[in-house]
DNA sequence: GTCTATAGGAAGATAGAC
DNA sequence: GTCTATCTTCCTATAGAC
């Protein structure tokens, strides 16, 4: 209608967003940023006063938002685990594009971005993940120490299998850790074949 | 003796690549690698005609040497499969610091480095590491394919449990991924208590 | 709210004395 | 082989017109 061309909010702190898990937050100079979100710097710095540090915490808040919304909620609610947990596992295939795109927790705990302006959210959404993750597999019949054992690993399994999917080339390590995250996270309960 | 103070070879390197790790390859800056060297740039631009990129080259081949000196070759060598792995799981200690040291492989791997100057070797380390890590799981009993499975999965578990230990603040993560090595990579074989 | 233009500083890299 | 001093380029950030 009526309006100038200006971008939509959420679409620019996406794009932010998939510049920095691509390219590190030091990676993401602010020609890029200008670049990717198809604006000038200046007009960046108009709606993120704060420069690139606003910008990478806005990102992050916004990926706190949609794995909240689209993970951590659907993980915790009604349904049998089993279905609760092929319910993140597709909208984990889609946040992480299959495979191809980074973690932003993985790549904003670098450097001194660590125990710098990010470290508390980071910490603060790995355990909200966790936490999601323990419910489940305790609604499937683990005591709370295995289930708590059985969520950090699965993180574990899921940031590592980024990695190497990056380093290797091929996104099958990603893909073979989502088929096997019911296994993983209830434990064997005749569900699946072996692997 | 009759020697000008002039810094080491090997703990040149080392200095260098404990830079990258903790600030990665766009934050180690030269100002940083010069302080942590104690040399000044351009006696780092002497030895390192290449800048930068040559500092990483070099430090990722040292990495390499190191790798598979120390973790590749026990893992392929004689002795009792088990024995082999908790002697891996030692190095890997060492290597990574108690877990407090991130991975070079993730490191280097991000921005624009990915498909650059360093994706070769990273991809070349990666599968040697899987590798080594198969043979030493078919040595056990495993059949080819599920070797190679536990193997890039323990590679998956090792690098993500270095993100999660530093995105949560403690080195439990990593510490559990080492206990559970050989369950992990042997399977089941009455070695170990459940976890 | 977006732009062009630019300030101010830090980055990577070199020159040349010792 | 290390240093001080400097060059050039790029980066973050701002000023001010439209």
């Amino acid at each position: 209608m009526g309006r100038t061309a200006t971008i939509d909010e959420g679409e620019l702190v996406a794009r932010l967003g998939e510049a920095f898990r691509q390219f590190g937050y030091e990676g993401a100079t602010l020609t890029l940023l200008a670049k990717v979100t198809g604006l000038q710097k200046a007009s960046l710095y108009h709606r993120f006063p704060g420069g690139k540090e606003q910008m990478a915490r806005e990102v992050l808040d916004n990926a706190q938002a949609w794995i909240t919304a689209h993970i951590l909620d659907p993980l915790r609610g009604p349904g049998e685990p089993s279905a609760r947990v092929a319910a993140m596992v597709r909208q984990v295939d889609e946040f992480y594009r299959g495979g191809r795109l980074p973690c932003l927790l993985n790549v904003l705990a670098s450097g001194e971005s660590m125990q710098g302006p990010f470290a508390t959210d980071i910490k603060a959404m790995m355990e909200a993940w966790i936490g999601a993750l323990s419910a489940v597999a305790i609604d499937a019949g683990c005591d709370k120490r295995r289930a708590r054992g059985r969520a950090e690993r699965f993180i574990a399994l899921l940031e590592g299998s980024l990695v190497v999917s990056r380093g290797l080339g091929t996104v099958q390590p990603f893909r073979d850790v989502l088929k096997g995250a019911a296994l993983e996270l209830l434990g064997d309960q005749r569900s699946s074949r072996d692997s």
